[in-house]
Formats: C-alpha cells, sequence, structure tokens
DNA sequence: TTCTTGACTTGGACTGTGTCCATCGTAGGA
DNA sequence: TCCTACGATGGACACAGTCCAAGTCAAGAA
C-alpha cells in the first residue's frame, strides 16, 4: 500500500515502476508468495520486470522490516507482508496452504533456563502442521 | 547404532557398506549434519560413497521415521537421528549450532480453536533464535 | 560353496532456487 | 533541462537436491 511506498521514500528509497509492483503485490492478509510467485504477479503488470529486481526488493524490505521471510520446508522461502504483528504459522501438509495464527501464551517463556545451554534467546518460531478443511473432507 | 540397523535389516533393508557408514555418521547427541556433511564424513571411511546414495539413504531413514528432516534456514535441510523422542531446537543466529531442546507445555494447545481456521493440527515446530555463549561474548 | 537376481550404487545430467556482476537506464535533485 | 548516483537488467554462476541408465553385489536358493 502506499502507506508503505512514502516510508520507503521516507527512507531514501527511489520510487520506480518495479518497486511500486513489487510493493503492490505483497498487499493483502494470508499472502505468503515465493519469490517466483512475486516475479509472476508483477510481471503480469510490468512485464519486463527482472527475477534480479524482485530478489533484490524483496531482500530490501525484509532488511528495512516491512516484510518477513518465512522459510517452512526446503522449497522456496515465501515473503509475508504481515511483519508488524508478530505472529506464527498454521501450514496444510496436503496442499501448503499458509495461515496467519496468534497462538496464546508465551513460547519463549517455556523454555526453561536449564534448556538454555547458556544462550541469550531473543526470538522463537512456531509453525503448526496440519490438514486445511479442504484437504480433511474425506472424499471430495 | 547396531539397533538401527538390526531394526533395518528386519524391514527388508539389505545391509551395504555404504547405509552402514550413513547409519555410523548419523549416531549421537545433538547431531544434525546436512546431506553434504554426512558425505563427507562416510567419505573418510568409504572414500567412492556418491552423493546420490547418501541422499537415497538419508531419505528412506526419515520415511521410515528413523532420522528427522530439520529446515531451519533457506539453506540445507539437516539430518537429526534423535527421531524417537520428540523435542524442538535452539539455533545460534551467529555461527549455527544447533541444541535440541525440550521446552514445558504444550505447544499444540496453545492454539485456540478460533485460530485453527477449521485445520486439523496434527503436529508442531518450535524454532528457539539466539546466540549461543561464544558467540555472546562481547570480544572473544 | 556357487549361482542368480532384483535391490542397490554410481556418475553425471538436470532442475529449482537464489546470487553476482557488468552494463545500461532513469528518478529526482540542482 | 541536465546530471549522476542509484536502480534495473539478463545472463552467468553457485548451491541443494533429483533423476536416470548402466553396472554391482547382498543374500537367499540350490
Ligand atoms: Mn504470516
Ligand atoms: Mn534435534
Ligand atoms: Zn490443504
Ligand atoms: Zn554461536
Amino acid at each position: 500500500m502506499s502507506d508503505l511506498l512514502e516510508r520507503l521514500r521516507g527512507r531514501g528509497w527511489r520510487i520506480t515502476s518495479q518497486r511500486r509492483v513489487v510493493v503492490e503485490v505483497l498487499d493483502g492478509d494470508h499472502v505468503h508468495l515465493t519469490a517466483e510467485e512475486v516475479h509472476s504477479r508483477a510481471a503480469l503488470r510490468l512485464p519486463e520486470i527482472s527475477r534480479a529486481t524482485v530478489y533484490n526488493t524483496l531482500g530490501e524490505l525484509v532488511s528495512l522490516g516491512e516484510v518477513m521471510e518465512v522459510c517452512t520446508d526446503g522449497r522456496a522461502k515465501r515473503y509475508d507482508p504481515n511483519a508488524r504483528q508478530p505472529h506464527q504459522h498454521l501450514i496444510c501438509s496436503e496442499c501448503g496452504t499458509i495461515r496467519d495464527v496468534h497462538p496464546a501464551g508465551d513460547p519463549l517463556g517455556d523454555l526453561p533456563a536449564t534448556e538454555r545451554f547458556g544462550f541469550t534467546v531473543s526470538g522463537v518460531e512456531v509453525t503448526y502442521r496440519g490438514l486445511c478443511p479442504s484437504c480433511a473432507r474425506p472424499l471430495g
């Protein structure tokens, strides 16, 4: 959204058409696209946008804390515009659908000092796995 | 260990020298090697073992539930022989060290029904991030 | 013990994901 | 309007992993 574009301009970004479409493609809820998906959607609006530019822009958005990188499996990373509100993920093992979820409790507090091996623990990621309603339906 | 080799024989595996060294390399606590690391350690004992065989054997051990696949970042998957005891991971953001940890509480129970979107939730992975004692030391 | 055979191994080609770089283009200030 | 440093581009490259046809051998049969 243009809030984001304004923030980026304030941080010294040049607002190019490429950056604009990447930011537009990432707008929405429960959006967790791969870089390739971002590229192909961006290319619908700006046919000659390059893969390198999409990767560069996503990387910069991640560095600035505007987008989160999510690694859920050994496949491509996913890019999550919902970076300002801390949340976790629920993933369908069958079709890969990803939902943002907000567990109760404090997962960091669940790690006793005796289980910290002297680490300074600063963050935690939780990934719930299961079957989405469509994939859980027995026959169709 | 040879418990594992015996179980594998019982499941119809041919015990080849390649499979034996892969299983031996995976023995121990807090072992989370990449396929390439398994390959290079295996090659110390059996110089001509191929990458394909290491990947095949690791994949079969995962299918049989004898080894767990751990995806912690966008890099190579890690293979964890501690598959029978459920546990989570604590990872140093600086050097990549991985420790097995056992958080208190029931992470699955922390996901309220209203946050399940109709999914049948069957599992959860928790990854704690921080700095290990060596990397947290200010100057060395 | 030797024979037989299908399961296993091998090297190399291939794919998917991501990075790097030299060169070209352009956003935005002067 | 002009300048120029920042950004875009395409293609080469790197890494992780998969696939395949051909050769090898573990282990049961005789
Ligand atoms: Mn999310
Ligand atoms: Mn582990
Ligand atoms: Zn599903
Ligand atoms: Zn460390």
